[in-house]
DNA sequence: CCTACCGATCGGTAGG
DNA sequence: CCTACCGATCGGTAGG
């Protein structure tokens, strides 16, 4: 019994649900869409869940769990500031890529939260950029990184292109999602002039 | 009688759907909801607008034409490569600080247009980046660029930099949008390390 | 997991 | 720009 072979059917009406919400949006998928690529009737989907918010709200809290962690994992190593910005970027783009379809979930579809839950999404989702801000401060005070550069505008680059990903990154090509995070870190950390 | 204060009242419907578009999305956004915003019954509209589609058609393809102008002024210019690519992130920026909100539809809701309009609208896209690509191939022919750079990864980023920017901008702070991409382009291009 | 069904809301039309 | 309205579809429940 692999864990990946024996997806409970609450897990396999959430993978669907993702796949169709990545398609059509959230708000255009509609549970007889999702009933339908699960060959039973709509109203059969609530055996296994409360709501079609629920299924948005596992998405998004379970990819939002993940960076947290990975974050965690990065900032408790000791060393430069450059290194943990790029640890850090390919942590982020290592969660992505096991999960492409909840990544793109969590990116394009979180505003559809009711409160209290988008509430505590934005805080999660501002709590992980900031802690990205620090690495970066952390870099200019050190000397590593160029004194002059926009804070704001550097971190927000950062996360426009690390979550942009889910949306060109062809996981049939043969360059590994680790190989993407080492490039993604060079090209803004070096830039591309040589 | 100034352009900018003698909207017609078609127009005075589009922003307004604009507005709502980004805020709630395209899909969830209900023509009652629109009807309200301007201060009459949702029936109305349609003294001023075919359907619903036809407003979003509007935003995407008039953004579209706005980026295509921006860009062929660029190509036209006998600049080097890093330069062009300058140039054209600047316009990117200044095209969509022009309307903000009109270009975070654009980004986000365009996948919402049914056929042809969807399939034109990803050719025209399509040919965008690929016109920001053969420039970052002139630079690196030129070897003003590192050659061992990827290309599809370069463009991505810049993309994902350039289209997030509606989402985090504040056009009150004094950052103008010209310097924005200035500074953008300067970091794709020099990266953060010193 | 199904049948049968609910009230609410959707985009849009007819006719003025 | 309004009233009056349409058929279709929505998320979800009751009861088995």
């Amino acid at each position: 019994m692999e864990p990946t072979a024996t997806l409970s059917r609450k897990e396999q009406v959430i993978r669907s649900a993702a796949q169709l919400f990545r398609e059509k949006g959230y708000a255009a998928s509609s549970m007889r869409d999702l009933a339908q690529k699960l060959g039973i009737e709509a109203a059969s989907l609530y055996s296994h869940i409360k709501s079609k918010e629920e299924i948005l709200q596992s998405l998004c809290f379970d990819m939002a769990t993940e960076f947290r962690k990975s974050l965690q994992e990065v900032e408790s190593k000791n060393v430069s500031a450059s290194e943990k910005l790029k640890l850090g970027i390919i942590g982020h783009i290592q969660v992505m890529a096991k999960d492409l379809v909840a990544s793109a979930v969590f990116m394009n579809e979180h505003r559809h939260l009711s409160q209290p839950f988008l509430r505590d999404f934005l805080l999660l989702r501002i709590n992980y950029i900031n802690r990205f801000k620090d690495i970066i401060e952390q870099g200019i005070a050190s000397g590593e990184f160029k004194e002059n550069v926009d804070k704001k505008l550097a971190v927000m680059t950062l996360f426009s292109s690390l979550n942009w990903m889910p949306m060109w990154y062809d996981p049939q090509s043969n360059i590994m999602p680790a190989d993407i995070g080492r490039q993604l870190a060079d090209m803004l950390i070096m830039g591309l002039k040589r």
